[in-house]
DNA sequence: GTGCAAATGCGAATCAGTCGCATTAAGGAG
DNA sequence: CTCCTTAATGCGACTGATTCGCATTTGCAC
């Protein structure tokens, strides 16, 4: 999103107050290029000045991520929960299981399966989450070096 | 899997002892229908009269997902990690968001869609998982009834 | 401006999962 | 079968991400 006051008009469509923090927050997961932890967020806040505590952190990604405004991750391992904005585009992710790099995919095949599988269960599908595993390349290249098999 | 030293040969050729303990979980997974977390796994040995201290099971979990015999999902939500036996058929799941029943789906349309990404990416993949949330009939239809839109 | 509900800060609390260490028990060698 | 090595287990303390309660502040409709 461009201005500023996108994102007011987006948080006044779900009956959320426009707060500075929240501004604040929007406007740093725009700018990041991958999904973030609450944790990198706050802090890139405070390096940036704004005061700000953890709980609001937590509790704006929550009801943005409620609201649909952005998404929440949870790639296993670190047991931590990612935070990135809701591009119009729908992204997939290839995570590696070595170096943890991800790497974000625009190409979704999804949409006629996922409108067979409705049919075939009576569900309604309201979102999907798409995650691949496996080793990026400089890490297979490594292995091939070292010998071990992925 | 149909006797128990079938499991005997997967620990050993992971280099695993072959314990009760382990034997027990994994009978409860090959038994359970879905996923289950740690603690409804620990809850359910209880019952059946096996003593049992949760750490054991957590990491019983842990090997057993890390020599690929089970399987470690995390559904966002509720932030606990579920578990479920290795089948040989690879399954992606329904999950409704209002009453967290999950269904289990077999097809896996994405073979030829990992295949491209590898080689645009350079990317060993070497699993993925495909979660879709939404509602389920039942939950569909009771909202239906009282009007409130999914 | 005024008023009120929503949002925030702070610290305490929660709670899944992990760890250290002493004890038990698999399973291979003899 | 017995002994020995070492993985596996139990227990309780601990961690670290996320949540909660409550007093205070702030957005915003009138
Ligand atoms: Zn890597
Ligand atoms: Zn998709
Ligand atoms: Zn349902
Ligand atoms: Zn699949």
């Amino acid at each position: 999103m461009e201005d500023k006051s996108q994102y007011g008009r987006m948080l006044k469509k779900e009956n959320l107050r426009n707060t500075s923090h929240r501004q604040s927050i929007l406007e740093a997961l725009e700018a990041s290029k991958e999904p973030v932890s609450a944790e990198t967020l706050y802090l890139t806040l405070r390096e940036k000045g704004i005061s700000i505590s953890m709980s609001t952190v937590y509790r704006a990604l929550d009801v943005l991520a409620e609201k649909n405004i952005i998404v929440k991750t949870d790639f296993t391992d670190n047991n931590k929960s990612l935070f990135e904005i809701k591009r119009e585009e729908h992204r997939h992710h290839l995570v590696c299981v070595k170096c943890r790099s991800v790497i974000p995919v625009m190409e979704c095949p999804f949409h006629e399966y996922a409108r067979a599988l409705e049919r075939q269960f009576g569900f309604s599908i309201t979102g999907h989450k798409l995650e691949m595993y496996g080793y990026c390349r400089k890490c297979s290249e490594s292995m091939d070096k070292s010998g071990n098999a992925p």
